[in-house]
DNA sequence: GACCCGTGGGA
DNA sequence: TTCCCAAGGGT
């Protein structure tokens, strides 16, 4: 077992000279906290910080993006991806002026209830936006402390009550030094102990770590990768892309056949070089009829699409 | 638990 | 170039 003081007093340390300055940390408002972290759910720092920036200065409250049309929303969440996600924010804004009076709510129970937000994202934002005590856990904080306590390259595939429990074991009773220390570990984990090739010569816990003690041994288990080429998701995916760039309803035919795409520019107001572009990109899938009608009923299930008589296009 | 859901930069 | 994977959530 490891040391609780020292590990902690080092992160600590290492956390206050090494973190990134990002404009979700420190003084801003719960609001651009929990826009955040929806965000960053599966989505590198460095491409969610332009699109937040344009967010909080578009809709600096819940209220505000909660009167904002869905395809608005849509299209200003750009390539960040999982456009669902989008989606489910504009939902929780919605419910937060419902049902907490415009005010992001300040509890973990009352946080999860919301859209899009689980227990992760719930605990993050009590604890970076409230400055709550709770057991945030990541996949930072799932990489850390497998290696620095467990002593293996990986965490399980998925989440288990054993991590939860240790990262509560972990955890610091003084409320403001765990929401340092879930800060620290996950920053940790992004710049320092990373997936691959983790940079130990510039961690601040390397003398403590089991996984270093142990000699760096290979994972248990081989990552089982996130297939893309040819899947319903590459679909789904240029077929917004056209969306997206469309003011306008798009016409089916167009998406399903290149053959009509020279008549197709002049409806399409806004883009329309970009709605071409996206329209070739999604032709030169070569995708099959089958897969296609599923990646746009789909789209249309999932509250992202709409399908008029004008053609498909993103909710009003 | 298994599976599905986008996107793009870096190794 | 191909592959990996990133502050997960919902079903």
């Amino acid at each position: 077992m490891l040391e609780g003081e020292t590990v902690h007093q080092e992160v600590r340390q290492w956390f206050r000279e090494t973190a990134r300055e990002l404009p979700w940390r420190g003084d801003c408002p719960p609001w651009g906290v929990l826009v955040s972290e929806i965000m960053l759910q599966q989505t590198p720092v460095v491409r969610v910080r332009p699109i937040w920036e344009e967010w909080m200065a578009r809709w600096p409250s819940p209220a505000a993006l909660a009167a904002a049309p869905p395809a608005e929303v849509l299209r200003a969440w750009g390539r960040l991806g999982y456009p669902r996600r989008a989606l489910r924010l504009h939902a929780a804004a919605a419910q937060i002026v419902e049902r907490h009076d415009g005010a992001v709510p300040d509890t973990f129970d009352e946080l999860l209830a919301l859209p899009g937000i689980g227990t992760y994202t719930g605990a993050a934002v009590a604890a970076f936006a409230f400055g709550r005590r709770e057991t945030v856990v990541d996949t930072n904080i799932r990489r850390v402390h497998a290696r620095l306590v467990i002593g293996q390259a990986l965490p399980s595939p998925s989440l288990t009550a054993a991590e939860m429990a240790l990262a509560a074991e972990l955890l610091p009773e003084d409320p403001a030094e765990s929401v340092e220390w879930n800060a620290g570990v996950m920053e940790l984990g992004a710049l320092v102990c990373t997936a691959r090739s983790p940079k130990c010569g510039l961690c601040p816990v390397v003398e403590q770590c089991a996984w270093i003690a142990a000699g760096q041994p290979e994972p248990a288990y081989v990552p089982k990768g996130q297939p893309w080429a040819g899947t319903d998701r590459q679909v789904r995916g240029a077929v917004m892309a056209v969306l997206r760039a469309a003011d306008s309803p798009v016409q089916a035919e167009l998406l399903w056949s290149p053959a009509v795409e020279l008549t197709a520019d002049a409806s399409h107001t806004g883009h329309p070089g970009e709605v071409a572009a996206a329209l070739d990109r999604l032709h030169g899938l070569n995708t099959h009829a089958p897969q296609l009608q599923r990646a746009l009923s789909g789209l249309v299930g999932d509250g992202l699409a709409q399908l008029s008589e004008a053609g498909y296009h993103l909710p009003h």
